[in-house]
DNA sequence: GTGAAAGCGCTAACAT
DNA sequence: ATGTTAGCGCTTTCAC
């Protein structure tokens, strides 16, 4: 019918009011203050003239553009997606749509996105970018622009977050291949500009002294990036510290990320030894499809959809106004545990896979605590 | 500084000029439409108060956002991120951004998102999720809405699209499966209101004609979607009529995509069956990760990321005014063989994991191709 | 409870 | 080459 779509002077003509009127009529939050039957004539109007609000209009009145910036390193790690959908639908469910970004883990490229995002007027940021000393949080605190970190945290101020309890996580991981008998274990940390390669590479010490276990500083190697290569690259030199001891003779590698433990696969690939009859390997995310790998890998679990909806939640919050306290939300982590860990002793024995149930660990809760 | 963001009329008077003639020096645009001299105070007038031009005011009165819709059936699909990215790199370089949205492959929420995107004002879509007769598709088009689709096609209306060559694919498998030996295959079709799983079940049944094979419509299972559940549901249907008589004892199944097929890995294991000792299973896609299952996948390949930036590359000329003939891009699909895919004859001798050739296929180019 | 008037920040006619 | 004018569609004072 109506080639140019209909403007609320239409649906004011349509009902016989002032434009005003319609506004008020049509907004929810002031139906309030117009005659219930204006409101309903208004409202019939509308609905037959098919009318849309225009949100920019709307936008560059109210100063609000119900957009909000979402960073995160690269959509292609499979951690991202089930999150970003988390992120999406609550968002999506509040009127509010999440504009992507991918940093690539890249400073540069950070910075440029969270400026042409902060041109574009969004109304707030979802950073699961964050590294420990931010400039670009300072910039936002001092601008008044809410910010949620995700996955990560910050030290130096304090900000709304969401994450899973890391060292947590990394405890659980020691103390189930210490159970199986693992006394020598190596750590491939995450990159320490990150908290969660600080926290978990804290959670990896913590979680030895607590079973009387010394950490050999030669089998603490440090990847600069969260990737495959660095993974296969920290294992290859792990790999080759091995020869050189009795005391560097490890058994287990605790890797600070899946994506860091594929890695340790890929650089067994190169050599004769198999997981987990020569080396236990043990994860952390959980991350989509990891379960079908092989071996499939034993890893710590938080869900990743509930991290999205809990920072959209956050966000939002920080939006409407909310002035309060800021809350930072741990989630709990699980272990899962899968073949890629043994019983060092059973060389022989070890060829079937390991049990696995799920979840392992009947203390880890499924729901969301509150810490601190 | 500024507290309040610099506007326009703020750049003007810092420059002395009209805030249409600075309007007209900061536009690439226009500026030819003012003095060399005028330009640079106004610039230099923009640099020193931190001007950013306000994009709402500017869309509000250009009627171009900026922003493009784009509707994908399921980010967690691993196929979607690399896809993703290549569209949002490709659209972020020309200044526009993406408004992701997750279809879950349901017609009510995809017309939901249709709508919202059309009311943000997109200045154009790109469908992964059009069905063959898509009532949305004609909407657009008697909006005069750019729409670029990506992956599917359409039968009913001609739209700009970017594909992979399904029924060349779907050939390039049967054709691996037959010079392997195999002989009676089954096909898991992907869902017949898309044109991938039409297409690709017309490439099977091609093939197969090809090499004089005959297709036996009970070993042809319908996925209604294109998930890990229902290709071990339809799996396993082709399981059960297997043991009714000589002619479906199939020897391979070529899945319509991967994720069809890590299905039938799935149905595998609740059986004794082992994958490819008893059965070869091929898939379509090449995910990322599907390289790293137990056994890797022999798949058909496409290039993702290019997907992405080639319907990004469509949409933009279309926005831009391009009125030009529509243009079907294909890009050529590429055979990889891995471990899933073995000589069914070969059964004792087929333990270790078949020759892996990445690619396999030398006829098969990178580059893509214009069909037609 | 409703109307009037103004303006968010920008750009496109039209004038000069 | 620059200034003038007007308005994109909406919301929000302020009157009445």
């Amino acid at each position: 019918m109506a080639d140019r779509p209909a403007t609320l002077r239409d649906v004011a003509a349509a009902a016989r009011v002032h434009p005003a009127t319609a506004s008020r009529a049509l907004n929810p939050e002031t139906r309030l203050l117009v005659s219930e039957d204006t409101a309903r004539r208004v409202a019939a109007a509308a609905a037959k003239l098919g009318y849309r609000p225009n949100p920019v209009a709307r936008s560059l009145r109210t100063r609000r553009s119900h957009t909000v910036g979402v960073l995160i390193p690269d959509l292609n790690n499979p951690l991202f997606p089930p999150i970003v959908r988390g992120l999406e639908d609550k968002l999506a469910a509040a009127g509010y749509v999440a504009l992507l970004g991918n940093t690539d883990a890249d400073a540069n490229r950070e910075r440029m996105l969270f400026e042409q995002m902060r041109a574009r007027h969004v109304d707030g940021f979802v950073m699961a970018t964050a590294t420990l000393h931010d400039r670009m949080l300072a910039e936002a605190a001092a601008a008044e622009l809410p910010v949620v970190l995700m996955n990560r945290l910050s030290q130096d101020y304090s900000f709304p977050s969401v994450s899973v309890d890391n060292e947590q996580g990394a405890r659980m991981a020691v103390a189930h291949l210490a159970r199986l008998g693992h006394a020598r274990i190596a750590h491939i940390a995450g990159p320490q500009e990150a908290s969660t390669g600080v926290s978990r590479l804290r959670g990896f010490r913590d979680g030895m002294a607590q079973h009387r276990l010394t950490v050999n500083e030669d089998l603490v190697t440090y990847a600069s990036r969260y990737t495959v290569e660095e993974g296969a690259k920290c294992c290859r030199e792990l790999l080759a510290r091995r020869e050189s001891g009795d005391d560097a003779a490890f058994t287990a590698i605790a890797a600070a990320n899946d994506m860091l433990a594929v890695g340790c696969y890929a650089a067994f690939d190169e050599t004769t030894l198999q997981c987990p009859d020569d080396l236990s390997v043990i994860g952390f995310n959980d991350m989509p499809f990891i379960d079908r790998l092989r071996p499939p890998l034993t890893t710590v679990r938080f869900p990743h959809y509930q991290l999205g909806t809990e920072a959209a939640q956050l966000l939002l919050e920080r939006i409407n106004g909310g002035e309060g306290p800021v809350k930072i939300l741990y989630l709990a982590p699980e272990l899962i545990i899968r073949g890629s860990t043994a019983s060092p002793a059973h060389r022989d024995a070890a060829h079937e896979p390991a049990m696995s149930q799920e979840p392992a660990d009947p203390s880890a809760a499924d729901a969301p605590a509150v810490h601190t």
